[in-house]
DNA sequence: GGACAATTGTTGTCGTCAACAACAATCTTC
DNA sequence: GAAGATTGTTGTTGACGACAACAATTGTCC
């Protein structure tokens, strides 16, 4: 173990018998640091929070914003072919797309060609609110260079093309 | 819109008139691509996943390992102070606890002077079961180095030490 | 010292999300 | 045409974050 390990209480006591509480920073992670997954998730955790809080007038949430961005690039796409691209399991995007068609921003058409699928396009209304949500996006991602810097944003961004 | 919004179809039209399925990587991200939260996010799904299967021969998921990590290296901590140092919630620790006391690696022991919180340490079977998940937690950080690279890991940890 | 506020652990609910399983309708393949 | 695969859908399970309420205990303030 490592020498934060000699520290037997919450609180320390001091020289005068009395104790007191120990603040969350004093603590030592040990092993956690050095994990790339306990920063990333950390990590994550806050720019999530960050894109909610940015895109909240708008009420659109990260994986939401994720789908109807792809939608617009590539019109016509089947559920199936969003949910492999973006890694979304095909039974959670049926609710996705149910919250989305309801608010008037996605339409499912029925396929011709394989009348099993739908063809997913944006309504008129979902392109212009897909133009605001991603300037909104734009100001998140502002957030994010603010906070990590504007070069290691690039830097992650780079050594995570691979996932993308 | 990009030039990539010119595909009408998820299936594209071949010289002779048949059609062909498109696969997931020849979709365009559009937006998505510069958006660090989807790469982070992506990046996150993917680590986790494996953390959780190489150390799936004993049932460890991540948040127990960062709890067990913490407790270990700093034993009598409160669940307060645990949940406060590792941005969990106090009442999602209960469970956890619940589960890993009930596992005989964590007790609960009644502070004296404090008696509202609980002095968490870990039994003698925990110390060396933690001992075993650390050795399996580096062997999951190695996939990490060999997944992108020893020098990006090592920058990422940089680039997001302020989230730890 | 006694009223009042704050903290700690606990229980519960709600919503998000990943992972499965099962199913009907519809292709594909042989 | 029969058998198998695919697509969208419904449902369940479990991990997880966000809240709210509560009893027991501690801290604070007058």
């Amino acid at each position: 173990m490592t020498a934060s390990a000699a520290q037997p209480s919450p609180r320390k006591r001091t020289g005068n018998g009395a104790t007191r509480r120990i603040d969350a920073d004093e603590i030592g992670l040990d092993a956690l640091v050095g994990h790339a997954g306990y920063a990333v998730r950390r990590f994550q955790i806050w720019i999530f929070q960050d894109f909610i809080k940015t895109l909240g007038d708008v009420d659109i949430r990260p994986t939401q914003y994720s789908v109807l961005t792809l939608i617009g690039a590539n019109p016509g796409l089947s559920q199936m072919a969003v949910a492999k691209r973006l890694g979304i399991e095909r039974a959670r995007l049926v609710h996705l797309l149910d919250s989305l068609e309801q608010r008037k921003l996605v339409k499912r058409i029925k396929s011709k060609s394989d009348r099993r699928s739908h063809a997913l396009h944006l309504t008129a209304p979902g392109e212009t609110a897909l133009a605001k949500f991603k300037r909104l996006a734009a100001e998140h991602e502002r957030h994010v260079e603010a906070k990590i810097g504007k070069a290691n944003r690039e830097r992650l961004l780079q050594i995570l093309a691979g996932f993308t």
